[in-house]
DNA sequence: GATATCCTGTCCGAATCTGAACACTTGGCT
DNA sequence: AGCCAAGTGTTCAGATTCGGACAGGATATC
């Protein structure tokens, strides 16, 4: 799909480095890397990227993956809107159900398929710029979007729409023939 | 924490249900079961559920999981604000992170220590409560909130958040003065 | 069929909101 | 200092929105 997705990996192991770079070379803007969380948000903040590639285990001794999880707590206490991908080899259920409860929005087991890495990527910048795209809602966008789900939720009653939105009906009215809806 | 939660247990194998029945006994006010997909909606429709307790493979044979996840999208096309917890007893991580991708806000492994189902019901049931409430929220709150996000984003520059907002400076300021920012 | 209830769509004078303009402060730059 | 750019807080005539009221349609109950 685009090629203009810019990727942080952060990966201690230099050979998986080389073979994510190789895997998204075809595929992403631009992709970086650091060897450990050291120096993360000046990273962060030196490029605007679209996905951080986490590994979860810097520490061969260490397989909780609680660097991992860390170092998405710091990503996203960077830029909430930053979507983090992590990595594993050693993972189980319980690790990546915790991971993805904690806001990862992918996670991959390494040795991985190249197509699927780049996949899991995409999929993930396509959502951080979702999120961004919402987050610059103009607030007439904001009010049309609350009046679209409040009319959804009652089914199309403009009356009791109106009473759970907290304003009169004619109010509603005004509003759905300014909106179009 | 709370006595209150109502949960629907979907669950064909009988031992199971019944040590589900006892785990959940103390902490919730209703604990109701089904033994398939079949009826889900209008067992939904009969009671107003917090959590919906699912398994994924009510067919020995069939291990990949479809049956969870396509009753889980019945769930949400139901009631998006309803939670599923999704428990297997053969999940991979595969399996375990395509199911919260799908929206699952959580995944346990069969058996289960009860404490441990215990706490994810109860967090589930919560994760229901505040998107409800979530969607209660009058206009005026939705755009309270709207204009904290965009002072925050902004740092609390008035000119850049109100450009953002698509609004003038001037009925920025009457907005925070009405709300109290 | 008559009555009641709830919803819809529209009207209008009063209340509210609008944004350009103004005066002022702050911080950087030569 | 002097200058410039950017931000702040407020004012006011004009535009917009407010919500109660009204008439009509749809559906349920007796």
């Amino acid at each position: 799909m685009s090629t203009q997705d810019c990727v942080l990996v952060v990966e201690d192991d230099p050979d998986v480095r080389r073979s994510a770079r190789v895997a998204l070379a075809y595929d992403t803007a631009r992709v970086e890397m650091l060897e450990s969380l050291e120096g993360l948000e000046p990273a962060l903040a030196a490029t605007a990227f679209d996905v951080v590639l986490l590994d979860m285990n810097f520490v061969i001794a260490e397989r909780s993956g609680s660097a991992g999880l860390n170092g998405m707590a710091r990503v996203r206490a960077f830029d909430p809107t930053l979507t983090v991908v992590l990595m594993t080899a050693y993972g189980g259920v319980t690790l990546a159900v915790e991971a993805l409860k904690q806001g990862a929005v992918d996670f991959i087991l390494k040795p991985w398929r190249n197509e699927k890495l780049v996949a899991a990527v995409s999929a993930a910048a396509q959502i951080t710029r979702t999120r961004r795209s919402a987050e610059t809602l103009q607030l007439d966008a904001v009010e049309k979007s609350a009046i679209e789900r409040a009319l959804t939720r009652h089914h199309g009653n403009i009356s009791s729409a109106a009473g759970a939105l907290g304003i009169s009906r004619a109010a509603l009215y005004r509003r759905m023939s300014k909106y179009g809806l």
